[in-house]
DNA sequence: TTATTTGTTCGCACGAATTGCTAATTAGAA
DNA sequence: TTCTAATTAGCAATTCGTGCGAACAAATAA
């Protein structure tokens, strides 16, 4: 995470300024984990500075997404998520809770695509889906539907 | 793909009924490999089918899901894709003309997520982008804004 | 310090995608 | 053919964002 410094200088070497807008939402974003939307950084925002618009914090998300400080994570389910992680990582998602949950995985480049042979293939993104431990527990026993998933995406995992 | 008996017989297992409506939207769905959005089935069904409506074609594509005859594909950029494409595969987007293709996978069991240890994984979706060779040939020299992608996603596939 | 320029915030209108509601219609069992 | 639960159509409403312009703020020039 960078440096309140370090992010001054950021927003300047892309001709902007850090505002107390700014700052707060980078701030938040990096205080939380769990891939907020930008909703939630506006309630989380709207605590601490009254008056702060929704569309400034939708304005500033997209700001540090082009600077390249922030990824968005688009997994269906209605509003696009943000992660501050810029490392090399993945996500779980919980089927039930929906929450998502970074990963870092191992074994990618094993990865063979076949049908794919005059794409010039730049990126990879997996996306794990499960069911967390809390929601586990929580699972009735007659899970009333254990409707298949789509199925295209299964794959056996070898323990 | 299911016969016109069989989808008949799908429907009826639902409690449900095979209407016209439906019988066309499944025909279009299998007869178009470029993973359609509700709109563009729903313009290509008012050709066959004057008056049907967008309602109705969101209604039985939530339904085909539903009964595991649809996979929803949702890799950002709006509306929501259909594929009908029942089999072990995941897709290539191509980062500017937006096409989805179907890829088979191998290497999957290779993968190994570190971090969500606390999760009963069921699936793992993949999702490549790169370029398509039209896209490419297309492509002028100088790439205005070669602006790093997501990190977070990249990884170094060997050849 | 004051004037000027440049960048920001904020609220509202607008837009796309999708769902909610319900009266009128229809498929399919009896 | 009759009957009825299921379905359709279509418009309203919702959700998630974006476009735009006026009011503001900050840095710069005079």
């Amino acid at each position: 995470m960078l440096s309140p410094t370090d992010l001054a200088a950021k927003y300047r070497s892309n001709g902007r300024k850090l505002t107390p807008q700014r700052k707060l939402i980078f701030q938040l974003l990096h205080e939380n984990e769990m891939h907020p939307t930008a909703e939630l950084l506006f309630a989380e925002a709207s605590a601490q500075m009254p008056g702060i618009s929704l569309r400034t914090v939708y304005q500033t998300l997209s700001e540090l997404v082009e600077m390249g400080e922030l990824q968005m994570i688009d997994i269906g389910g209605g509003a696009t998520r943000f992660d501050p992680n810029l490392g090399d990582h993945h996500h779980v998602v919980c089927v039930d809770c929906g929450q998502i949950r970074d990963v870092h995985v191992s074994g990618l480049s094993a990865l063979r695509p076949s049908g794919a042979e005059d794409f010039v293939i730049s990126e990879v993104g997996v996306v794990f889906q499960g069911v967390c431990s809390s929601c586990e527990k929580s699972r009735v026993k007659t899970v009333k539907s254990s409707r298949a998933k789509s199925p295209a995406l299964q794959v056996k995992l070898s323990k």
